[in-house]
DNA sequence: GGCTGCATGTAAGTCGTTACATGATTTA
DNA sequence: TAAATCATGTAACGACTTACATGCAGCC
């Protein structure tokens, strides 16, 4: 569960959503939206589109001929079949939504969504957040306490990331509760 | 590279530098330690220290039966091999140590090392997060712009994130360098 | 005219998780 | 005494990366 693959899937469908593009230009797509880390290979790409296809989820469109002759890029958009299916996917908030790459892909095209998926994606993430902060720092107490420095240093410095993440989302969450249509009154001078 | 399998053995040899320790309590330890993501499975953990054992760089040492009659628990122990191998592990240096997983557990073991290996580690660490945020930025100056105001929100957040360890870590030079030996000057007020 | 980057693919092999199997020990 | 958790393993399946293969297009 909450493959890469999945994960591919939803992202490709996403940016394609946006407007058709070819493979290579996808894959950096990708690589900038969840390139903090791991890089997309092309050997997971072209064959996630091939499988794709076959599924009738995107089409082949005929090859972009600017000016000069330019050699045939393959230019992929979305079916009618393919944003049900997108649809479908950001709508059905499972457990795989908390992930990370999985919440950050979603998160990148919440604008296709509705204001009520948002906050289920957003609450679960935190939520899930906060279930992780909870569980490590009651097994801190438990555990060494000091002993090494710098791995506290480390779970401190990691705590505190976390701590900032859960902020972020809060944000979010009032600011989709209580702004996006009218001009954000914010009468909380800070969280 | 960079293999998982790798950072396991670093951290099975950097927790049992700590004292002897039986598979369970490991895997506890090593999942509170990189644990902010993906759990370390038994599937991973045992072939390892089988394979550790047969490479000499681990044995097995008597269970230790506390009062009651205990159920026979393995419990490991670093050999003179293992602790060279650690020792040499972590002082090559190499690019794999400033990738994610593999930095954190070579950061919790410091203790074990001097100075100057840190300072690679730490240093090594901030360029190529450095060159991570220059890469990405540049992209963004030329993609898109505007666009999807979530995408965009979530690459802010992203840099900010990155930022944020950058001056950590510069933050932690800065310590290796002022004052470990002597009983800190701090002339610095600051956290 | 050669090098770098664009562009698309495939095959094999690795790596690791998932699921299964087993049983002891503590706690409710 | 039933359930949860401790504790140790293994086998198979599948996902993903690596490396290979190919050629166009633009720049120096």
């Amino acid at each position: 569960m909450a493959r890469r693959a999945d994960t591919i899937e939803l992202a490709v469908l996403g940016l394609l959503h946006e407007g058709p593009m070819h493979g290579y230009e996808l894959r950096k797509r990708l690589n900038l939206m969840l390139g903090w880390g791991r890089v997309l290979s092309y050997g997971s790409l072209y064959p996630a589109l091939k499988k794709m296809l076959r599924a009738n989820l995107i089409t082949e469109v005929a090859t972009t001929t600017t000016p000069t002759s330019r050699r045939p890029r393959i230019v992929y958009e979305v079916t009618a079949a393919g944003n049900e299916h997108f649809q479908r996917l950001m709508t059905e908030v499972g457990p795989t939504a908390w992930e990370d790459d999985n919440f950050d892909i979603r998160f990148a095209f919440f604008s296709s969504t509705d204001m009520e998926i948002r906050l289920r994606v957003l609450e679960g993430r935190r939520s899930r957040l906060q279930e992780r902060l909870a569980r490590v720092q009651g097994e801190l107490e438990r555990t060494q306490a000091e002993v090494n420095r710098y791995a506290a240093e480390l779970q401190r410095h990691g705590v505190e990331s976390v701590e900032r993440e859960v902020r972020w989302l809060s944000d979010l969450i009032q600011a989709e509760r209580g702004g996006p249509p009218a001009t954000a009154p914010a009468p909380s001078p800070h969280d």
